[in-house]
DNA sequence: CTAATATATGAACATTTGTTCATACGTCAC
DNA sequence: GTGACGTATGAACAAATGTTCATATATTAG
């Protein structure tokens, strides 16, 4: 095996990982994680605890939905959403620890 | 200590946390930190391996230098590019694992 | 010095993105 | 059924983003 290289990562692959970082690469998503870092919370509750329209949350969900970092539960007329899995969560810790120490 | 809420992240923490995932959400980056993660590589390698002009490299690699992802070494007229440190490897496999997982 | 190479940068442009507003949908109480 | 509430969605718009092209800087060879 003398210095053969790896192949590239194929595109699928690579436009999933762009879409998952992506959705994680804004602050008001990034607040609407950590909010739920701590527990499933319903659109309202999430609106109220940000300062933002529940109108603007709910898009926000809608595209961490779409990529599987959140999902919904519904109860009554009330929709509580939480992390989706446990990748999640950890992946968010990890860039927080990166963050805070040191920021770099 | 009876349901004490933990405070929101702080808004430069978010912002910071945000930025990082940002610049690592995109198909290009992707692909760089991809070759990256197999050693350093000048920019015209680079360009070469991903199929991409040196200029739309060099930009990239701004973004990614300026957010402490990658880091630069001179040497001649070359210019090596190569991971900031091991927390970007593990934050840049920890997404690959999530989506290669099934990505669910 | 000049010429060639490697990289960086600025401007321009099309595309994408996030919010607001208005409206629609779904559930519950009456 | 009606009305109120919680949530979702579409259109519109401003702001941000990524690429290309042209140009600039830095290093080395001669």
């Amino acid at each position: 095996m003398v210095d053969e290289p790896q192949p590239l990562l194929r595109d699928d692959i690579v436009g999933a990982l762009a879409d998952i970082f992506k959705v994680l690469g804004d602050p008001t998503r990034v607040r609407i994680l950590d909010a739920l870092s701590r527990g499933e919370r319903s659109v309202c509750a999430l609106a109220g605890l940000l300062r933002l329209t529940e109108s603007a949350v709910s898009h926000q969900l809608r595209l961490l939905r779409n990529t599987r970092v959140v999902r919904a539960r519904r109860e009554g007329r009330m929709i509580f959403y939480s992390l989706d899995d446990r990748h999640v969560l950890t992946l968010f810790r990890q860039g927080l620890r990166h963050v805070e120490e040191g920021g770099r």
